[in-house]
DNA sequence: CCAATGTGCTAAATCGATTTTGCTTGCGTG
DNA sequence: CACGCAAGCAAAATCGATTTAGCACATTGG
């Protein structure tokens, strides 16, 4: 229960609290501080297991050393995925994460704001649902550093990291395309966000380019946060209506997860009697016999964008505050499902 | 941006930085401070906006004025509510709740834990899943105020709230037997878990005393951590291998969610093939044509009863420490499922 | 009339760090 | 020899609160 405060090391090393301070914090070459009692210093800190108080620095310093990360729900592969990488990312600066998913619940999305500013993060990084524009409007006014990831909101100027979502689709279509198949199903959300419009626009273009008539494209839009049972029974319904279709397109992975179930159901072979591929990989796809082919989300490199745009704002990275918009693109992964 | 602080009060008020800290901190009858400068100063810093600074606060006292509240689910009906209970009894006592869930996985509840002892949370509420039972034991050995709820661990010392699970299902079982079944499936969960013993000994023991034989007593056990589907399709295989039941009662609201989906696949009506009852309330119960009826957790009383053993932990409560163990008794609702 | 007691408030220490300013030396230069 | 400058470290201010010790004045008693 006894923390070794800064003191206790200044006293135990023979020198000014000030003195440790500088040491600790990498600025004894700037202040001129002999490399030898540096060095000893050092050793002395760990010797006696040294660990800055947060509170105080916080206090001090006026930063919390903490990011807030908000994701729509930690239980999905996708956001789980992009949790631990940004954590580790965060390490590397000195920052600790704080994250909490909205569940697709733009409420509960508003009160994790009201409650990361309580606890005065330093910056947020957020893959914004529908509904929590205004709260994000509100936090850009603020002045807070935020980056957003996975999305973003056409009509607020903030720094995102996202993938190329026109060009993701795109990459699927045509190697559908090049396979042969030429009856192939969209499948959707519907809602009114941009990377959404985005993906049907490169759907349809890819038709049009390899000359597929207007009427034979079609499209399922399943209403947003839709109970997963009700997803799969639109599936099931799409997919008996046409039954002509020789290919699917997911536009997220969730749909696509509902839509293996729905193969099962009624008793499809893939690639047999279907193509599938997926827009953004999950486990299923790769596990689901006999695998199915998806445009994989460079998870890693979200989140290392992410991140490093956020350090830029807190002035914590040395290199210039360049883009601010990042654009990724995807990996198709090729599986035995086309 | 511009805070104010308690000195920017007292130099408005005409007053020293310690004077009204003590007024604002109720403490100006003990340091006889007169009243009419006590109202004055208390004037003062509500027309100035005045927040105490949470940082500054914690550093000097020592205190996060923060509870750490771990669910296995933030999704499932029975943890939001009592995580919205907590919130509003912890704001009485003036403490914020930072809460997350484990989604049911050990490892992250671990890693939640390490969190909060790095965001020095003045206490912890959790809902101790099966796997926590060392992070939790070293929570006590360090010393750590907490409180378990809905479940707890025997040879753990600690606090807990938590429901009569032996007299929560004795009432239901007398309720169906009452009213004439005699043939009553009962589905738990195959864990070992006290709530999880008493439950399967209720049910045996009111059977036992309606002269139900033995073998007369089927019970299904189901895997922990099962995937809905496959929870589903368990109780369909068993629903069909014992044909004659007459009712059936649930261990779990998420099991008797489950069954729901079972009865719809299997075609039952009920109640007139099959009785229902659930331990512990859900959503779909209300709304499930025609209604199930189910023993209700006094969410309230519980989120209450922790949040009270806890601050009496802390000091915040003027009551003495009593009983540190609290058992609350559930609400029969009947429905038309019965 | 002076000590004892009470009253009402302020000054200063403290929590644990960071950061600016300042104080000694030693050395080189005119 | 005096002056200036730099090196190397210490002292003190600061962040924004809480809390203890204590000061100045008034009242009372012997």
């Amino acid at each position: 229960m006894n923390r070794v405060s800064l003191k206790d090391v200044a006293k135990k090393a023979g020198v000014a609290p000030s003195t440790v301070s500088l040491v600790l914090n990498g600025k004894a070459k700037q202040r001129r501080i002999s490399d030898t009692l540096a060095a000893k210093i050092q050793s002395v800190a760990k010797a006696a297991g040294y660990q800055p108080h947060p509170v105080a620095v916080h206090l001090r310093t006026g930063q919390s050393k903490i990011l807030g990360l908000i994701v729509e729900s930690i239980s999905g592969s996708f956001f789980a995925a992009l949790a631990r990488t940004i954590e580790q990312e965060a390490e590397k600066y000195g920052y600790k994460v704080l994250y909490c998913s909205t569940e697709n619940n733009p409420l509960k999305g508003r009160e994790l704001i009201q409650m990361m500013l309580k606890y005065q993060v330093d910056g947020y990084l957020i893959t914004p649902a529908p509904g929590m524009e205004k709260d994000i409007q509100q936090l850009v006014q603020d002045g807070k550093r935020l980056v957003l990831m996975d999305s973003y909101f056409e009509h607020i100027d903030t720094p995102y990291v996202l993938i190329d979502n026109y060009k993701g689709i795109y990459t699927c279509m045509d190697h559908l395309l090049k396979k042969g198949y030429r009856k192939i199903g969209f499948v959707t959300v519907d809602l009114e966000l941009v990377q959404l419009q985005q993906r049907l626009q490169a759907y349809h273009n890819a038709c049009k380019a390899y000359k597929i008539p207007a009427a034979q494209q079609p499209v399922l839009k399943i209403p947003y946060n839709e109970p997963a049972k009700n997803i799969t029974r639109h599936i099931n319904s799409f997919l008996s209506r046409h039954k002509t279709l020789d290919a699917v397109l997911f536009a997220t992975n969730y749909l696509g997860v509902a839509g293996v179930e729905s193969f099962t159901h009624l008793g499809l072979r893939i690639p047999d009697d279907l193509a599938v591929v997926c827009f953004d990989d999950h486990d299923v796809f790769r596990l689901y016999p006999p695998g199915i082919s998806a445009l994989q989300q460079p998870i890693a490199d979200i989140a290392k964008a992410a991140i490093s745009l956020l350090m830029k704002q807190l002035g914590a990275s040395k290199g210039k505050i360049g883009k601010q918009q990042i654009i990724l693109e995807g990996r198709f992964i090729q599986r035995k499902s086309t």
